[in-house]
DNA sequence: CGCGGTGTTGAGACCTGTCAAGACGTGTGG
DNA sequence: CCACACGTCTTGACAGGTCTCAACACCGCG
């Protein structure tokens, strides 16, 4: 059930079968919510973080007048929420792009962890911290990219994170957001988002239709994208 | 030395004089660099980190075509790159922007308190999740907000940042930062940033002259940012 | 004393947003 | 089973925020 959850951290360095018995244990729930609702709210006192067994969800970031967006898209193996251990509370909502099913990990159990598992617990920082980087890499991108490449860039980067997971085959995999999500994520409106998708297919690179998008000059999008892989730290090393 | 670092902290939980005796020697340098420098490179190994004793540094990422994106600006008393402990390698550059006195943090130091200081541990593991949550904050300003606001988020920011250590008085700190600086850390160019600053000044919100800031009118800059300070998470709780 | 970095200003271009309308598919209730 | 509502995708015309390019003033510094 958090196999894939598994391979995301095995992908960064060796987990013990000490380490993956703690992992297969800090879970104490596994809940099924529908699509488009919200996970967690903002401000509320989270007793337990959200480990993604499947599905999609997202981290939003709302404004006064409406303006809505999307800090961070997550799959299966993702822990939505680990930053909440140490914050208490977050400054955002986790809401539900698809059904999804979630695996509840009580915060006393990842205290435990860090009294027990100092190896694990730098794993687990550790990819909090990737998920900055991700951060870093989306704030980069709003900044500096034009639309298109700020969409080649996002593809990119789901084609590699769903690869470990073995969510991408040949360059492909489900995509389930509508183009509003799209915008929401990329600092668009939808509007622009269809032009842009529609400038992406007439380049040839990708398709997408169906909620499933399809790489088809993985090298193409890539330069479009200035895409360097570096930032997801796909490597294994002691940590 | 480490007094801002300790301020930071204690803003958030509780220290131990154990775990502030762990802080205090597990600095093994203390080194100066002069303005406009290369502190860190991305990609290279990194064998410690570096807690910001005074000075201004940047986080930046660039592009092959020379767009730079400053991703986050650090204050006396912000470890820069705490994150790089657990990535051992970063994807970003650290840029002095001013002369600045770095302390530096060997790995296995850090390595030491996640082994024997397991709360010490979990308040670090919070700072770099309070990072991402600035991240996060400044990728909502980029994607959704216009420059007015973009611009007046900033000051906002960082005198609530500036006053937990001392730095800001009477909402007025120093602030070194170039227009072309400021630029790049907001999104656009120099030239826009000029004349949002001359908006901003026209509003009598701010003065901005010689490298201080004065805020004028702080609750209008906070109306006219949507400025919500909950994402710096500066409240004091068991962690 | 000249040079490079910084700040300022103007004119025009361009990327992206706004507003509006229509096509299409799907689910639902009469 | 059809009518209808609703969300999504698409397209066009136009507006607007920000960028580009260029020039100039100012200032500290070698």
């Amino acid at each position: 059930m958090i196999e894939a959850h598994l391979k995301k951290l095995r992908a960064r360095d060796d987990i013990s079968t000490e380490e993956e018995e703690a992992l297969r244990t800090m879970v104490s729930q596994v809940v099924d919510v529908p699509q488009d609702r919200t996970v967690i709210r903002h401000g509320d006192d989270l007793p337990h973080s959200t480990l993604l067994i499947s599905g999609w969800l997202a981290r939003v970031k709302d404004l006064p007048g409406g303006e809505r967006q999307i800090t961070e898209l997550h799959v299966a193996g993702d822990f939505a929420d680990l930053h909440a251990f140490t914050l208490k509370r977050l400054d955002h909502d986790v809401i539900s792009l698809t059904r999804c099913r979630l695996a509840l990990v009580p915060h006393q159990r990842l205290k435990d962890i860090t009294e027990n598992l100092p190896h694990l617990t730098r794993v687990l920082w550790l990819m909090t911290n990737v998920d900055a980087s991700i951060q870093r890499e989306w704030t980069l991108s709003l900044g500096q990219r034009q639309a298109i490449s700020r969409m080649a860039q996002l593809f990119c980067e789901l084609n590699v994170r769903l690869g470990v997971i073995g969510l991408s085959q040949n360059d492909s995999y489900d995509f389930p957001l509508t183009q509003v999500e799209l915008g929401q994520a990329l600092g668009l409106t939808s509007v622009h988002v269809n032009r842009t998708l529609q400038e992406l297919r007439r380049r040839e690179l990708i398709d997408l239709e169906g909620g499933r998008l399809r790489i088809r000059d993985l090298q193409g999008l890539k330069e479009i994208a200035e895409f360097d892989p570096a930032y997801l730290y796909m490597d294994k090393r002691p940590r």
